[in-house]
DNA sequence: CATGAATGAGACTTCATTCAT
DNA sequence: AATGAATGAAGTCTCATTCAT
């Protein structure tokens, strides 16, 4: 019985799995069978379970983007779309189940073989690092006190996510929040 | 050939694994091997490799704590031992080659069976968060005010680890004490 | 892209591989890639694994042959001709880093359920005695001791190349050459 | 439910099936199948398949030293030893099914990869010739020509094996017999 | 005739744990 | 208290082959 599409439903299935509960906690013949589909048309797709995963972030970081994006060319002021990221993250964190973000998850984990997860992994958090500057820049005149800001904001959002999976609550996310608004409103 | 002390060779060995690659990325087998124990030596002391873990993350904190305490306990004033704090932590960091927090890598993974594990980490967590806000009521006279510093330096902090770690550079932590200085000398 | 020639590509890939590395060392994704061809071109042409054994085998008995006609109908003794058919051998296995004979590396796997490539190194072999007992017959006259040192000489090939392949040196041809040439100038 | 002496169990199974079908035509699980053992039993004695087939060709060669010493050691002309030697050959080819030499079997697959057990080919191999270059000393007084002689013994051996295996027929071995007694008598 | 996607079966290896001594 | 042997389950990956287009 053949099954097209299996490499979509490879990577769905995946995307949900390694989300919730990690990449090293979830083997392919889970993702298989979840999947519908044989070994062999994995391998087929997927030179390998670290591709498969690099795949899944990259997946995961074009969604960010896309949000991103409407988020910046939308209106509102500094402090609001900050407060409006910062929002979301909490939305997503509840909804998820506190699973934290899926970069800092997999990096956390010791992929020092993998050069093009690290990779992807930077990607992302460049990207995002530099979100928060454009942000940033957005409030503060000067360029060099904006890019300060841009990364404490991006530092504050790090933590805020860490933490309130470490403690499944969601404080850290409203205080990360705050100290956003107070720096793009001073 | 009987050695003494093996429970305490396999916490060491364990330790320096455990915090290299993760809890996940060591077996078992590597640690009794490396700690030259045999595998029922291993069960006898610890009657599961969960257990193991939390006796590992059980002694990170009391050296945590000790060097929290001295820190506290010192002179300087509010933003000299925040600034204090984060240089210690830049220089963990680089030893260590950017492998961040123990307790947010193991929180990271899904570990959602064994509530040992996530009760060191909340314990642990809860108890740095406590002495964030402690700093912060040296410099801040209103309760709610310092609070919300301290907080705001927990997650700081927290994002600022895990952002080195996933960069493999030293700028989160330089952002973050910036941050934290700026809290505390308004 | 089409490309022609699929099935004569495959063959001349296949060949180099299964000599350098034997046939069950070598699989089909890697013929395939290798020639430039589609998993179902593959089978179009040949319809298993085992066929295109057979087929190789077959080539390279073609050449086989046209070695032994040039030097059985060229000038010489049978001593001469004993003694270059040595060289030959020598000299291709050094050239082919001491790989042997394939119908014997092929005869030493156990691939008793195809009669096909059992077929194939019979008729090579039973071929390649006859060579031996042509030769003998130019130097002895009675028959039957004609035959006796013919597959003697084809005996003393075969153990020396394949001991020169187990020990990766040559001298085991030349002490089967100086055995045949001894046993034909007696 | 737990079985002592896998370990044995394992080598005497794996024996048997290695010399029928060949080290490659064997996986792990049919060994430990019939072995009755479980997989990660067979991983504690032995690293890896290329050890289980090291400690299987290092067997072999206890066996077969042991017969040869009870050879040379016994009565009987250098021609008589090597006549006995043959015919010995010649019925465990018959009652094996005609599969050859257990080394030049695993020469012939490309396992390059594996030192461990192309020296064990090697010893073995080269411990052959030592015994062959031993009988022909007991018939001829030169020492350079007994170490001819033997290595041509060694040849031919080798020779007739491989190819009774080839072609599933005992000639070889019987022609290889005559040649080492004519080689002894002369 | 050519193709890329899909497949069932099996390859080798490691996991954390438990048993009998 | 200490040990080496044994274990079931699961790990990642490859095999030769066939399907639908």
């Amino acid at each position: 019985m053949k099954k097209p599409n299996a490499k979509e439903r490879i990577l769905e299935t995946a995307a949900g799995l390694f989300f919730q509960r990690g990449y090293s906690g979830v083997g392919i013949n889970e993702i298989i069978e979840k999947a519908g589909t044989a070994k062999a048309s994995f391998y087929q797709h997927y030179p390998s379970k670290e591709s498969l995963c690099e795949a899944w972030l990259k997946s995961v970081h074009e969604k960010s983007e896309a949000f991103a994006e409407t988020l910046l060319g939308g209106p509102g002021s500094a402090s609001e779309k900050a407060a409006a990221y910062f929002e979301h993250l909490e939305r997503l964190l509840v909804e998820s189940g506190y699973r934290g973000c899926p970069y800092s998850n997999t990096g956390a984990l010791s992929v020092e073989k993998s050069p093009g997860i690290c990779r992807q992994i930077r990607l992302h958090k460049e990207s995002t690092r530099r979100r928060f500057r454009q942000i940033a820049a957005l409030a503060i005149a000067d360029p060099a006190e904006a890019e300060l800001v841009g990364d404490t904001l991006f530092v504050l959002q790090s933590g805020a996510m860490g933490e309130a999976q470490n403690l499944r609550e969601t404080w850290p996310v409203e205080v990360a929040r705050r100290a956003a608004v107070a720096l793009l409103e001073r």
